[in-house]
DNA sequence: GGAAGATACATCGTCATCGAGGTATTGAAA
DNA sequence: TTTCAATACCTCGATGACGATGTATCTTCC
């Protein structure tokens, strides 16, 4: 996830690592905050592993920066992070806003909606949170009111998100 | 998360690992699977902590079962996870859904209420995933499709869940 | 003059999670 | 009859994330 989201970043214009982590907390930092202890040996990782390369500038106001920028492996491993996202990127909330937040960077379409669908697919499987053997419960079955409110709030994410995927797909051209 | 799960569950009623394993499933597996190798050395840390006691029984069908107890300290440890989760629980949904999934378990409904409240002031603050400078950005300004989709979705989430807040404040009495 | 806060990066130890693999039994399907 | 799936638990190595802490500079406010 937060891979991806630095090569995300980084496909539109190298970065310095605190900009980066910056842009980071804007997008994701509300619901889940990246620590700098995770974020700089994120980016170690992957320039060992040639996907970003750091030259060093004067700091624009105290110590020095190390610009990042993709290599063109770092370019081609984004679009397949993209184009092939992990099952749990599509499941995960967290993970699937990561994944969205970059997709327009797929340069085909038609692998846009792919990953649409896929998403799709996951949100019309049956399921809930709770069960009575096999069957889903509807939050109306529950006692409870807080899982009542689980079920809810589930139920009114998954509309909108049916509603926008449609839209989307539909205008990504069928 | 996956700890508050296990004592969440076993407040009700002493469970073996394999059926906490399938309650958990079905509580949040659909989004995010919980792997055996995480379950048992969770199970085993709680153990060792004085949170929760193990008594061998027979297996009904194959190996011998662990049947799992809450200790006195595990319902201490539980309530107090609940009434004061950290501020990770309250922002991140699926943590917050896993506290939700268990609220009940607390006796006090003003304190059930403290931490929806807690919940409702994270919800009321502005913020989005993109911004313009500070000024969070709505979706009609982006061109980004996929962007646009992430702060619909979201949008409609936290109408559904402020409704759904103050409903369940006003109830749990003012 | 000094403290605080932003800029900018880094290391360290600890811990939670994961995938892969292992052990053993029972019942059902091929 | 062999294989598969389910039951039931476990270990191991790798990795990723975290909090605490450190270093250094510059600006701003008191």
């Amino acid at each position: 996830m937060l891979e991806l989201a630095i090569l995300g970043f980084l496909y539109d214009a190298p970065l310095h690592g605190y900009e980066l982590r910056k842009r980071i907390a804007a997008l994701t930092g509300h619901v889940r905050p990246v620590a700098e202890s995770t974020l700089y040996p994120a980016i170690k990782r992957l320039e060992k592993a040639g996907l970003l390369a750091r030259t060093t500038e004067p700091g624009a106001v105290a110590a020095p920066r190390h610009v990042l920028t993709l290599t063109e492996e770092g370019r081609t491993e984004l679009l397949h992070r993209l184009a092939e996202p992990a099952q749990r990127d599509i499941t995960d909330e967290n993970r699937w806003f990561t994944v969205l937040a970059f997709l327009r960077h797929l340069p085909d379409p038609a692998a846009q909606a792919a990953v649409l669908r896929r998403r799709l697919a996951f949100l019309q499987e049956p399921a809930s949170f709770f069960y009575d053997g096999d069957r889903p419960l509807a939050a109306e079955e529950l006692d409870d009111p807080f899982r009542q409110g689980i079920l809810t709030i589930a139920r009114a994410t998954s509309r909108a998100e049916l509603t926008w995927l449609r839209a989307t797909l539909d205008s990504l051209g069928g």
